[in-house]
DNA sequence: CATATTAACGGAAACGTTTGAGATGCACCA
DNA sequence: TGGTGCATCTCAAACGTTTCCGTTAATATG
């Protein structure tokens, strides 16, 4: 590898001049600077990166946590979405992405924010599905700069998805159709199910609908056979409700094929509805009217806001920023 | 950050014995060495990645390429899979993860083994779909160690699926369901095209089944679109195959459709089959009756294997692994 | 013309490690 | 006793940068 010595040798120029031209430093001349990047181009030179990363504590890396308690990991298509733009939006910027997470090094156990001090990462996004973890703690307190997606903790800034938005919108399109016996298979408690339940509530409060607890079981994401359990609870109760929103459009297969399995059909006995857009959702026939999460928006926010903050630390203020989806209308949802 | 001057202060030892206590180096007293190790660990030091890796050439980093010209990325599931299961395998064996790609640093481009050299990676796991690109070449032409996925380069050890037995099993099993007029919508041309059409092959003459050329369309994988257009076309044909081979299981969405949108029913009219085993396939009803790459294992041995390469530079010789994955039958076959 | 200012560049330390060569002390054997 | 071998430890250079400070020469200023 051509180091920044071999130049400085074959320009007769220091070390110190070298680095200065290549790096747009003022105190060098125009003439020469031209001629120091010319021959750096020319013998193929790129700075290395631990060397600089030694003197500036600066590494142009993210580190990524990615918790995901199922184990699903990337396969979480939700998260992987997020993940490629904000891999795709931190590489145009010239950072790369190293996953992190707690493991051992050298016999000792190393927490999540141990790793990221070890590798020197500029910056942390941190995208789980549970953000009430130690590990998680200790980073959000850490001095390194951080983005958290779809949780909000009061002294960082956020990205999030607007689920309050998007439950609204989903509500009303139900609505519009003529639905007022709705049911809500929940998901998990966490900080977006939450949100959820409170656009869902609210724009059944704006539209008149009265809101049965037991038509709100709490089910799981991401998971057909809760789904499935939940949705012939529902189809089997004394009165049925005549549309179904879904924890989301994963969970929906589970409830799609209770209801075919109780005998009845979609749309026509049973209308339903999931969440995320994901691409299956939309190649099922009927296509299922969901809502669709601004995937890459969220991942390209996340990045532009993190590489924000390490580069501007003056400007860290904690920011929440909420991203809209797009509602898609399916063929899921009958109209009354 | 502790570093190990401050721990040679505190024991009134020099710098470099405390790095060869912490390294296991043999010229160092069990005595002061057990010393240095418990005040080490009171005093939460860990090793600086960067200097360390500035004089060893050691990063304990690997590098993923990962081009995938649709831009899915990390929302391909099979990709996802086997990446989740070698950045756990990996980190075990105290190795991180960097995505390495071609891009922009210092305003001049950069190609993919550039970026490795840059960030100095110990090695580099290529799985793309496509590998005929100057970029792969480069990295296969390069003195860093290197595992390639689904993909054979004579220099280079590589981690295969077993396409050909897959797909026999699958032949296999249709045909003793009774199936013998058998189509089979080929993915994109590429080496593991190529695997499983000779699978599919072998097959067929041992279980003397002929082919028709206009049964074996030329489609893609990981899209129902064109798997939606060309099962249409195969059973408005004069003759019906009775069982259709799919791309994989996510372009097998756009077939299924295709049948329905036909009048038919799988499996009473028209058998289908997939490959790959995702989710979705076993969340169908019927269940797709395909077959399920081992991608945890794919994920893992590329790993393992990697890592060998890297810490016993002496064994490095080129390897084929082929990795076994499972038949799953599901319901979308009729026996005739 | 003397002095202050500025532009352009070099010297050298520093970042935190690793590592081979030397230094020290001690036991051992002839 | 003097050398040899060994165990244990220290020295110091090196990895490739960045950056502060100093130096030089040229130019501007009074």
């Amino acid at each position: 590898m051509v180091s920044l010595k071999d130049i400085s040798a074959r320009c007769n120029v220091s070390v110190a001049t070298v680095s200065k031209a290549l790096n747009g430093h003022k105190d060098v001349s125009e003439a020469t600077r031209e001629r120091l990047v010319r021959t750096a181009r020319e013998m193929g030179y790129f700075p290395n990166a631990q060397a600089r990363a030694l003197k500036t504590n600066r590494t142009f890396n993210l580190g990524v946590m990615f918790l995901e308690e199922a184990g699903r990991g990337l396969t979480h298509e939700f998260f992987a979405k997020v993940l490629n733009s904000f891999k795709t939006e931190a590489e145009l910027a010239g950072y790369d992405i190293t996953f992190i997470s707690n493991k051992d090094i050298g016999g000792r156990r190393m927490s999540t924010y141990e790793h990221c001090k070890y590798r020197s990462v500029d910056g942390i996004v941190i995208a789980c599905t549970d953000f009430t973890t130690p590990d998680v703690f200790e980073v959000i307190n850490g001095d390194i700069p951080v983005v958290t997606i779809d949780h909000i903790f009061d002294c960082r800034t956020a990205i999030v998805s607007n689920n309050e938005n998007g439950m609204e919108k989903l509500l009303n399109y139900a609505a519009d159709c003529g639905h007022t016996k709705i049911a809500y298979i929940q998901g998990k408690k966490s900080a977006v199910a939450e949100k959820r339940l409170a656009g869902f509530y609210k724009a059944c409060v704006n539209r008149g609908i009265e809101v049965k607890p037991e038509w709100l079981p709490v089910g799981d994401y991401c998971n057909p056979d809760v789904t499935y359990q939940l949705t012939k609870k529902l189809l089997k109760g004394r009165e049925i409700p005549t549309c179904i929103f879904m924890p989301d459009d994963y969970a929906a297969i589970g409830g799609l094929n209770a209801i075919k399995d109780c005998g009845l059909s979609v749309p026509d006995d049973i209308s339903a509805i999931g969440y995320d857009g994901i691409a299956y959702s939309q190649l099922l026939s009927p296509k299922l009217t969901t809502y669709a999460q601004d995937t890459p928006l969220i991942g390209a926010t996340a990045a532009r806001k993190l590489i924000s903050l390490i580069e501007n630390p003056q400007t860290t203020f904690t920011e929440v920023i909420t991203v809209d989806g797009q509602f898609l209308e399916g063929g899921s949802v009958k109209k009354l």
